[in-house]
DNA sequence: TATAGTTACGAAAACGTAATAGTGTTGAAA
DNA sequence: TTTCAACACTATTACGTTTTCGTAACTATA
C-alpha cells in the first residue's frame, strides 16, 4: 500500500520549503534550473499528483456538476445523462447523478445536500411530485446563492433560471397534424394528468390542430392516466367502444401498449389503426411493428443544457470582477423530428 | 445573492471564536448553554451548513463513490446504476458516473483523475478495449494506493478486488438446457468475440449443454459478432442456409434482430424457431412476440457491489487503527433467472 | 489563604494547495 | 564603500472545518 505523496512530504525529503515543491512543479522561474529538475524528478518517481480536493477548498470550485433526475431506467434521460456527459468531460468537469425518484423530498435532500460546496451547478428535470405541489423554494434557495441551475425538459415558468426544452406544444401538433393528413380523424389521445408539464403541453399540441382542422374535440377520445402501472384496462376499453382510427401517445409506453392492446383486439398496425409515440426510444425502434415517434434526441438536449451550465460557470469568473452579474437568462429549445416508421401508414 | 455563510463569519458577527461557534453547534459541553443557544440561532437564521469540501479535506473522505461503466444507454448498466444509487444514498454517500465508452484510454483517465481525492472508491465495469488489452494497470495502481474497487460484470481475474458476477457460464448452460428440454437440438448461438468475457462464459455454457446431452458440436451454428452496428445479414444468412429451431443469444439486441430477421423470411417465432436472450430489458419486454431472456437482476447486483464497497470504506476506519489490512476479497454471485416469454415453445 | 478543581472559552494545528509577500545572499553599478 | 537589483528560496496566508491543548477566571476545599 503505497499512500498518495503530498507537497509537504517531497519537501521534507528534498530539505526544501513546500513553497519550493509547489512552484518548481508548476515550473515557475523563481526557482533555478536546478532545484526544478530534482523536485519534479522526485515527484514523477514518486507520482504525485495534486489533492483535488485541496484544490476545490482553495479555489472554491469542484469542477464537478450535479444531474438530478426523477428515474434513471427511462431511455430519454439516459441519453440525456449521455449528453451531459460528454460535454462536461471535455471541459474537464465530472458529473454526480442524483435520483429523485418523483419524489419533492428527495429533490430537495439532494439539492441542499450538495449546494454545500460539493458541487458547482446543477442540471435537472423537475419530479413529478414537485411539478404538483408547485413548490420550488429549494431551487430558487440554491439560486439565490450564487449557484447556477439550469433545467431541462420538465421546466417551470416559476423559477427564472436557463432552460432547455422542445417545443412540446408544437412537436404534439405535427404529430397530430401528420396523421390528419393521412386522412384520419379519430384520433384518441393517450396522455397524463395535467400536472406534469409536459403531457399538458401534448394535449394542448393535439387538441389545437385537431380544431385547426376543423375536428370536434371528443373528450371520450382522450385517456388521461395517472398510475403508469395499470393503464391497459382503459386503453383496452376505449378501442373496444369507440371507433378509432389512429392514436397519439404522449409517451414510448402508452404507444407500445396501444399496439399490444390493439394486437389483441385483432386491430393490425397501421392498417386498422395508425399510432404515433413521443421519445424515440428502444422500445419504439424494436417494436413490432416499430413505432412513429417525435424524437427528442435527448444527447443534444443534455449536451445543450451541460453547454449552458459550464458556459455560466466560467464566465463568472469574469463577472465577480466588475461585481455585477448577468442575469440574462436563456430558454433554448431543441427542434424534434419525426420518425417515421412501421406504426403509422 | 447570498452566499453561505462560514464559521468565521459567525464568529466575528458574534465575536466569539471559531472553536467556540464550532463546539456550540456541536453541542459540545464545553460551551455554556446560553453561548451555544445564541450561536445556533444565529446559525439557524442565517442558514449555516457546513462545507462539505472543508470536511472532506479534513476527514480525508468525501463521502462520494463513482462508478465506472462502459455505456449508459443501455439498460442493464442504467439498472446497476439504479441500485448503486439507492444503496450509496441510504449510507449517505454521493454516485459519481463516469462512462469509458468502451475505451481504455478514458478509463485510465478517469480513475487517475479521481483517484486524487475526490472519491472513496470505485465500482466499475471494464471496458471492451480493456479487456482486450489486459492492461489493468491503472486499477492495481489505484487499489495499491489503499482505495478499495468493487468490480461487477465484466471482471478478470488478473485482479485481486471484491467483485460482484452472475454465474455466466450456469446461466447459459440453463438457457440452452431449456430449449434442448423443449425437444430441439438444432440450436443456434448468436455471441460475441472471446475477449468479452461475458461472452466467452456464455458460449462455453451453450457448448457444456449441447455436450451434456450429447449433441454434436456445429461450428457452423455459432455466430461471433464482432461489430454490433452490421450483424443482421450474418444473422439472415445462418437462417437461410441452415435448418435452425432455436436460437440463443447473448444479449437482447441479437435476440430481438433475430425475431425481425425471422420474421422477414417467413419464420414464425416461436412456433418454428425459439429465441432466448439474455438480460431483462425494455427490449425483451416490450418486443412482439416477448422474449424469453435471462434475467441478471442489475439493480440487486449494483446494489450488493454497493454494499460491498461501502463496507470496506466503513470498515477501513477500524482497521487503519491495529494497521493491518484485511485482504479478505469475495466474490459475489448474483443468481439469474428464466424469464419465459413468447418467444419459446 | 493557599491549593485544587471546575467552567468557559480561545489559540493553534491539521487536512493539501497556491499565491503573495518577504528575506538573505550575491554581484554590479554609483 | 554604499546601494540596488537580481536571484533563489522561505514564510505566511487563505480556503473552512474540527479537535487538541492551553489558560484565565471562578468556586470549593482544607
Amino acid at each position: 500500500m503505497r499512500k498518495k505523496i503530498t507537497l509537504k512530504q517531497i519537501a521534507k525529503e528534498l530539505d526544501v520549503s513546500i513553497s519550493t515543491v509547489s512552484k518548481s512543479l508548476r515550473n515557475s522561474l523563481e526557482i533555478s534550473e536546478d532545484t526544478r529538475q530534482k523536485v519534479q524528478a522526485f515527484a514523477k518517481f514518486y507520482n504525485y499528483k495534486p489533492n483535488n480536493i485541496a484544490l476545490s477548498l482553495k479555489n472554491r470550485k469542484t469542477k464537478t456538476i450535479c444531474i438530478i433526475i426523477p428515474e434513471i431506467i427511462h431511455h430519454f434521460f439516459t441519453t440525456i445523462i449521455s449528453g451531459v456527459e460528454h460535454v462536461a468531460n471535455e471541459n474537464g468537469y465530472n458529473v454526480l447523478v442524483c435520483l429523485s425518484d418523483e419524489s419533492f423530498d428527495k429533490e430537495v435532500i439532494n439539492m441542499e445536500m450538495l449546494a454545500n460546496g460539493n458541487i458547482d451547478g446543477f442540471i435537472m428535470s423537475l419530479s413529478k411530485e414537485t411539478q404538483q405541489k408547485k413548490d420550488f423554494h429549494h431551487i430558487t434557495e440554491v439560486i439565490s446563492q450564487g449557484m447556477p441551475v439550469v433545467m431541462f425538459d420538465r421546466v417551470t415558468n416559476d423559477i427564472l433560471c436557463d432552460k432547455v426544452i422542445i417545443d412540446d406544444h408544437l412537436a404534439a401538433f405535427n404529430a397530430t397534424q401528420f396523421l390528419i393528413d393521412k386522412g384520419l380523424s379519430k384520433i384518441a389521445l393517450i396522455t397524463t394528468v395535467d400536472y406534469v408539464s409536459v403531457g399538458k403541453l401534448r394535449t394542448e399540441g393535439y387538441t389545437k390542430a385537431l380544431k385547426n382542422n376543423d375536428i370536434k374535440l371528443d373528450e371520450n377520445l382522450i385517456i388521461r392516466i395517472e398510475d403508469t402501472e395499470h393503464f391497459e384496462d382503459s386503453i383496452e376499453n376505449l378501442l373496444k367502444t369507440k371507433a378509432v382510427d389512429a392514436i397519439f401517445a404522449v409517451n414510448e409506453l402508452f404507444a407500445v401498449t396501444a399496439i399490444k392492446v390493439a394486437a389483441r383486439l385483432g386491430k393490425k398496425v397501421p392498417e386498422d389503426i395508425s399510432i404515433i409515440g413521443f421519445t424515440d426510444g428502444i422500445i419504439s425502434k424494436y417494436s413490432s411493428p416499430s413505432i412513429t415517434t417525435v424524437g427528442q434526441n435527448g444527447i443534444k438536449m443534455g449536451a445543450k443544457a451541460a453547454k449552458m451550465l459550464i458556459e455560466r460557470l466560467e464566465a463568472e469568473e469574469i463577472e465577480n470582477e466588475d461585481g455585477e452579474i448577468e442575469e440574462h437568462y436563456k430558454t433554448e429549445v431543441i427542434e424534434t423530428e419525426l420518425v417515421e416508421r412501421e406504426s403509422t401508414k
